[in-house]
RNA sequence: AGCGCGGUGGGGUAGCUAGGUUGUGCCCACAGGGCUCAUAACCCUGGGAUCGGUGGUUCGAAUCCACCCCGCGCUACCA
């Protein structure tokens, strides 16, 4: 809940520098915060909304070297085209920057140096591995060794899925890097610095516990944390991408990621004040009690928000003030599976503007914001949405509006006369749902907000039904109908007002449809029930402000990009399919030698298909089965296990061509006696009768790997 | 494994903190009707749910308690 106090100020977690982020990092902190700014802007108050990419560690590193640039270049390249996204999307900060500043580094250093004369920074010698072949320390998902609780070969450094016993990349027995992939592994003692959070839980406790409206999502992650107790935490790495430790001791090293990046917060707003030519200025956000302080985070975000950044600024005690709110969002899936940058799977922002306008996804995407748990981005559900919220909805009732001024009263707004009780009733619901709007977005509720402004534009098109206007016009009642389309029009205008942090760009445009000559964007949110007034011209060419999205345009993007939601309407209409419809019109294919299979069976769910556990085994011992002359015993180690599977391949395959080779198998088959002998799984296998070809992985992976 | 969040008609979502009329609301999809100013749009009506399961507390539970099942996330040098 938002209080009333002087001024605001407005982060958005600071996205990470190395890819393009998708629409599940835009939903939970770039766009509701862009949201609230451009709210509270609309309300008159003093605003400062600040963001810029996270630039330092490892991952940035990483992708440089993969990119063949240096860091620096490589960083400050992504930094820009991010930003450029971002600015396309409509996003209205203040200013967009980077952590990989002057400025922030000072702040960083700074910082840094009073925790350390608070007493707060620690220095513990810690072990770790260090590949001797990349001449880097190893973080411990970049380790794969045996583990030594269950000997399994593959297991993680952090924690191995066989035994899911949680590890130290150190435990490990024969480690491996996996970036060089070879075993040239040593353990190095290092001096490293920690973040003392043991002796900053009180504060930390006191401040939590204080605010209790925050959204569940962010108070049961800290809480849980400060139930556990709080551990001093690592904050110093030994690589060179990132800001230098100015301390004895560890001028070698720099700080670990998290404890610059929030810091960033503070320095872009620093950055800010001196484009302002006030260096102070930010001060007066970041020192001042009378700033409410509101972060926008994703879920995985909130320790760093609820628990080691304000550890961080309480044991600095440098008098900048602590977060009012933290807005912690749940994840946004992609048609039922995780948006993933490192897997290509969902819609990234650069990709998304070029399929549609910026508000189609801003209106979506706030829509099935994920405030109180995950969900789902679907095609469908967005067409769905597009269609019927902002181009039949919103859009067709400011489009009839309009056109009905410009056939029937000259394009000119016509005199309001006397007013009937649904000419009142309307009015005043136009008033209550800016009172709810507001009460809403205060709440920091951007769903509800949205649907309270969505059901207000239902409300306007029940209206307009029931006063039916074009029979007013037919039966001479001119003055009624009048009535009417004057109020239709203050409504239009209301819902741009209204929405105008939502949908920024469609809103203008509905005020220049409208002829109104002052930007939607200057308007004041107290002006949404203002009249416009009669014989106001408005614009005389009337298009539609929303294009809608054709049912084949979203198969389309549904199969090219994978979607379960496409799937299922192409299952119920296969008529529908695209590359079905191709087959009707490409010539008759030569015909194959064979017959090949109808390929479609039937859809099953992703689901359903999960349900197979499919596993990489190598084959390590073959023989023939009594009796049998197609069938072989295969013994297969899949990573945990020895399999004994039995499969008819024995005409076809020499033990020798078998024995070494990976395969994939079906090990959660139900178990089976073949001629007698038991068989625990089954190997996959092209069949073309007569021959079989046993599928192999193309690259070789560890014993046990998935396959899906 | 521990902790957290969630499981509501075909899909989505609200209601749960402070239990109360027969499972209430909203959006979409579906069926029927109306209207014709408008982007085949808008308006009205209707069908459809063991409120994840089991047990308990209570006069009464989607709502409280216990246990279980399922999905997702976090578990601290992966930002």
């Amino acid at each position: 809940m938002l209080e009333d106090k002087k001024r605001y100020l407005i982060t958005s977690a600071l996205p990470y520098v190395n890819t393009v982020k998708h629409l599940g990092n835009l939903v939970s902190s770039l766009l509701p915060a862009d949201i609230l700014a451009r709210y509270l802007r609309q309300r008159g108050e003093e605003v400062l909304a600040v963001c810029g990419t996270d630039d330092h560690g490892t991952p940035a590193e990483v992708s440089a070297l993969e990119a063949g640039m240096p860091v620096e270049k490589f960083v400050e390249q992504m930094s820009l085209k991010q930003k450029d996204i971002y600015e396309r999307f409509g996003l209205s900060y203040d200013i967009f920057s980077r952590t990989h500043t002057q400025e922030n580094a000072e702040l960083t250093q700074h910082l840094f140096l009073k925790l350390h004369k608070n007493g707060h920074i620690k220095e513990k010698e810690v072990r770790s591995l260090y590949c001797k072949n990349c001449k880097r320390n190893l973080p411990d998902r970049y380790v794969v060794g045996t583990c030594p609780n269950c000997k399994y070969e593959h297991a993680r450094g952090d924690q191995c899925e066989n035994c899911s016993k949680v590890l130290d990349g150190i435990d490990l027995i024969n480690p491996k890097c996996i970036i060089c992939g070879e075993s040239n592994t040593e353990i190095k003692n290092e001096n490293h610095l920690f973040l003392d959070l043991g002796g900053l839980e009180g504060k930390i406790k006191a401040w939590v516990d204080t605010h209790k409206d925050w959204p569940k999502t962010t108070s049961s992650i800290a809480n849980s944390w400060l139930k556990e107790g709080l551990r001093p935490r690592s904050i110093s790495r030994n690589i060179k991408w990132g800001i230098p430790i100015p301390l004895d001791g560890h001028r070698d090293k720099v700080f670990y990621v998290w404890f610059d990046a929030p810091i960033g917060y503070i320095s872009i707003s620093q950055q800010w004040a001196k484009q302002q030519g006030k260096p102070k200025l930010w001060e007066k956000f970041w020192k001042d009690p009378e700033t409410y302080l509101i972060n926008f985070i994703g879920k995985d975000n909130v320790p760093f928000h609820a628990i080691t950044f304000p550890a961080t600024l309480a044991g600095a005690d440098d008098g900048i003030i602590l977060a009012d709110y933290i807005k912690a969002f749940q994840w946004l899936n992609y048609e039922r599976l995780k948006f993933s940058s490192s897997q290509g799977v969902g819609i990234f922002t650069d990709t998304a503007l070029e399929l549609y306008p910026a508000d189609y996804w801003r209106y979506y995407i706030m829509k099935i914001a994920p405030e109180r748990h995950d969900t789902d981005f679907l095609w469908t559900e967005f067409r769905d949405s597009i269609n019927n919220d902002l181009a039949d909805i919103l859009g067709n009732f400011v489009h009839r509006t309009l056109i009905f001024i410009n056939n029937n009263f000259e394009g000119k707004i016509p005199t309001r006369n006397k007013l009937e009780k649904e000419d009142k009733d309307i009015l005043s619901s136009l008033e209550e749902a800016a009172k709810n709007a507001d009460s809403e977005m205060r709440k920091l509720e951007f769903q509800r907000t949205l649907l309270v402004i969505f059901d207000f534009a239902r409300e306007c098109n029940k209206y307009f039904q029931s006063k039916k206007p074009w029979a007013d016009m037919k039966s001479n009642n001119t003055e009624r109908a009048a009535t009417t389309l004057n109020i239709c029009a203050q409504c239009s205008r209301g819902l741009a007002v209204l929405l105008a942090p939502y949908i920024p760009f469609s809103s203008e445009e509905i005020f220049e449809q409208l002829n109104l000559k002052e930007s939607i964007h200057k308007q004041s949110w107290f002006s949404v029930t203002e009249k416009i007034l009669d014989g106001h011209k408005v614009k005389q060419e009337i298009l539609p402000i929303f294009k809608k999205i054709e049912l084949e345009e979203i198969i389309e993007l549904g199969l090219k990009w994978g979607s379960e939601s496409i799937k299922e309407v192409l299952e119920k209409n296969p008529n529908l399919d695209p590359l079905k419809k191709k087959k009707k019109h490409a010539p008759k294919k030569i015909k194959q030698k064979k017959k090949v299979e109808k390929v479609t069976k039937e859809l099953i769910s992703f689901k359903e298909f999960q349900k197979l556990d499919l596993r990489v085994g190598t084959i390590k011992t073959v023989e023939p089965v009594k009796d049998a002359d197609k069938l072989v015993k295969i013994i297969v180690d899949i990573g945990t296990e020895e399999r004994q599977i039995v499969a008819g391949i024995a005409e076809r395959y020499k033990p020798d061509e078998l024995i070494g080779k990976q395969i994939i198998v079906v090990v959660n088959l139900e178990p089976a006696k073949i001629r007698g002998v038991e068989s625990n799984g089954m190997l996959l296998a092209a069949s073309a009768d007569p021959e079989i070809s046993v599928l192999v992985p193309l690259r070789e992976v560890p014993d046990g790997s998935k396959v899906r």
